[in-house]
DNA sequence: GACATATATCAACAACCGTTGAATTATCGC
DNA sequence: GCGATAATTCAACGGTTGTTGATATATGTC
């Protein structure tokens, strides 16, 4: 049965007889599967299959499948991206990012929906929990800066995962004015955010 | 076997022979379970049981585990709620609610957690986009009116679901200062995104 | 070229779970 | 009471999937 692999296309061509790169592939075809089709939908003959190998593999290298969810999860966050992120377009590239139809939005939305498939597994809320505050809720707060960058910080994650979900239960990138009211809305959303002032005091209109 | 029924609490005591009461039973059961597992991590054997019947009922009167969820789905929607708020104080009791702590926390949570682990699934998820789109999306549109409802229900809708998951993933309630600001910071975010005004045609507030 | 060892594959077990047909039992009309 | 019918339970099938020990094969060393 060729199945996921081609389904999923992307068959990686391992090496025979190294197991680096053979750890590296099955690693990589396993955050491809845990983010598109969650923990428990995940097949861990799919995954090896995807990789050119054996499902034993995966028991020789990872030990099973909840320690390769776990590595998967730790080698899906991708902070960097967050600093590379300028302060005054962050705000609307994160919007059109969200709206869909980018040229790279699937890649860079693959990780996101990693940890968010994982947030929702009561098996895997745990290791999410762990994983999130150190590599997500954290940055976040030291990229924000400011006064009180825990709160704002849970608040830009909130609006970060909203967004996400929304865009994934929507499917399909939006269209025509409705896209560009949503990337204007969202955008307007986020700057409140981000801004460091008062939330109480007078508008903060751009 | 006292397993699932005592675990999750709450054995609803079926009349026996009952048909309507033991439908409504096995529905009230599927949601707990559904809400708190995800549809994958429900066992049909283990709703039966906590209804106090037996799984070849919920192929009666369901038909299979799909039609039980979708079904269920439907039930846990409350867009009601949304109806009693009014537009003046909507946006700091969303964010209470949000921070976690009130006393009616549970019961307004228990549905939507239901609907977000429905969104990561890839099974459930067309199943989802049809149930939020008439229940979820349509009624926030009509609550907010004004320019361009739609696109500004999906950045509400987005908002409610992002805190919502950044509270499922928080676990508990926040408090102190902490709590105050975030507090803050969730209005006034929501009032932003409620606001009419501002995106590209200025139309007066109502 | 033979041996040792890491590497990869095979095959099967065992548990879980949705599904389903058939048997069993209660409830109601006569 | 008695049969008819609906409600419930029983038991088993079949498929999926994580796990794992045994086996085969390539790679490097002497």
């Amino acid at each position: 049965m060729n199945d996921a692999a081609t389904l999923i296309g992307k068959r990686a061509a391992p090496r025979r007889r190294d197991a680096q790169a053979t750890r590296a592939s099955i690693l990589e075809a396993a955050k491809t599967h845990f983010a598109r089709l969650g923990y428990d939908r995940a097949v861990l003959r799919d995954i090896a299959a995807e990789a050119g190998g054996d499902v034993a593999l995966i028991k020789r290298y990872f030990g099973g499948k909840e320690a390769l969810f776990t590595e998967a999860l730790e080698a899906s966050f991708h902070p960097d991206r967050l600093q590379a992120w300028n302060r005054t377009n962050f705000a609307r590239e994160m919007a059109t990012m969200m709206a869909g139809g980018a040229h790279d939005d699937e890649e860079r939305t693959h990780s996101f929906q990693f940890l968010l498939r994982a947030a929702t597994s009561p098996t895997t809320a745990p290791l999410l929990n762990v994983a999130i505050q150190k590599r997500f809720l954290a940055p976040i707060r030291d990229w924000l800066g400011g006064d009180d960058a825990p709160a704002r910080a849970r608040v830009l994650a909130a609006a970060f995962i909203g967004f996400l979900v929304e865009r994934l239960i929507r499917g399909q990138p939006l269209k025509g004015r409705e896209r560009t009211v949503f990337i204007e809305r969202v955008t307007g959303v986020l700057e409140v955010v981000v801004s460091d002032g008062e939330s109480n005091s007078p508008k903060s209109t751009r």
